[in-house]
DNA sequence: TTATATACATACATGAATGTTTGTTATGTG
DNA sequence: CACATAACAAACATTCATGTATGTATATAA
């Protein structure tokens, strides 16, 4: 029962990243065989070397089929920014948060990279990854200079630093809520803490 | 040349943390042998298993070195908040961010602790750690619902949900500058990444 | 001074995951 | 209707980390 019809290998294919989601959120990724992989998806090793080079390659696949798709996005968002760069801000963050509680595979992924993976040497798209960021970041940097040419932040802003607190927040607040998803519905109360940090924490006088 | 004097021991027991930090932190815990561990403090596997059960307990009592006196000094601060808790906030907001910035040895572990290992079963004191850290959270919503006895917060604030959003943008903060902490001077800006929080980030009409 | 437990080093056995090779089968193609 | 190849499964050999068991020297207690 092998060599499948024509789509039958795209759906395998998908299968063995389902189930790499699943294993590796279990297990951790160190912790699970390529065995343990292809046993959740009903299939063998040999499925999987046949669509991977390895164990990092199958896992930067499952990062792709998230990432690349929430990258695009973003970069919708900023391009379309128009002329309120601190609604776009703001979506943008509303975005994150949301996608993370919401959606299972992105919150499994998410769950993957904060608590259940290691960034080594073996892992070598995490420098393909963290230039993605960078690059990101340099966009919202862009946006925030714009919130401050408007005059809704004090003309002297460092906007690297905002951007830095802007991306630490979120980072945070996922790596945190992750660890325990019952602690409070991030879903609910997303706009609450993006609010919070954007409109301030404590009364001016 | 074994049986050393009396202090001898307590002094490759802590060789062997500090190897122990320096190898997880490069190589990541689950891709470093305990004969990697023990090469690097100059010893043997020998060493190690005297002194510790297998890795999961080395990985503890390194985490212990540094987070329990973390922990008690928290604690004091809580304790001493007085009649100023937003001011002990910051303070232990500070403190968090300038030991990791300037204190190699907790730069090191937290590191080890975001980026190079995985929270799996094997790691059970996790769970205590886990505890540990609700408790911690706590104690911070006391103090985040003194000041809003105070009216330095709305009177209709969700404490928790604010304890949430402070304990995420450290976290945050802290898991994204030891990605690269070249990126900007984090023991430099604590307090202006702080108040930029506390402050509030939008200026208010 | 001798005995014993300490503080390791060394040697060994085991299991387990990996990469590769070979085998199998159905599926399009000519 | 061969037949070459895609899409896997199954078997194999190798490496490698772990845990344990044993060896050993020395400090300390008696």
């Amino acid at each position: 029962m092998v060599r499948k019809a024509k789509g039958e290998s795209e759906a395998t294919y998908c299968a063995l990243l389902d189930a790499a989601e699943r294993t590796f959120a279990d297990k951790g990724v160190s912790h699970t065989t390529l065995n343990d992989v292809a046993c959740a998806a009903g299939l063998t090793r040999g499925a999987i070397y046949w669509h991977f080079k390895d164990k990092s390659a199958l896992l930067e696949a499952m990062c792709d089929r998230v990432f690349l798709p929430m990258q695009t996005l973003h970069n919708e968002i900023t391009a379309t920014a128009g002329n309120d760069p601190l609604a776009a801000l703001r979506q943008m963050m509303m975005h994150m948060l949301e996608q993370v509680s919401r959606n299972e595979r992105q919150r499994k992924v998410f769950d993957i990279m904060f608590h259940h993976c290691e960034k080594d040497d073996d892992m070598a798209f995490f420098t393909n990854e963290k230039s993605k960021r960078s690059e990101c970041m340099s966009k919202i940097q862009l946006l925030v200079g714009e919130v401050v040419t408007q005059g809704k932040l004090p003309a002297a802003t460092d906007t690297a630093l905002v951007v830095q607190a802007i991306n630490g927040y979120l980072i945070g607040l996922l790596y945190e809520w992750l660890i325990d998803t019952n602690a409070y519905d991030l879903g609910k109360h997303a706009g609450a803490m993006i609010d919070l940090f954007l409109a301030g924490l404590v009364i001016k006088p």
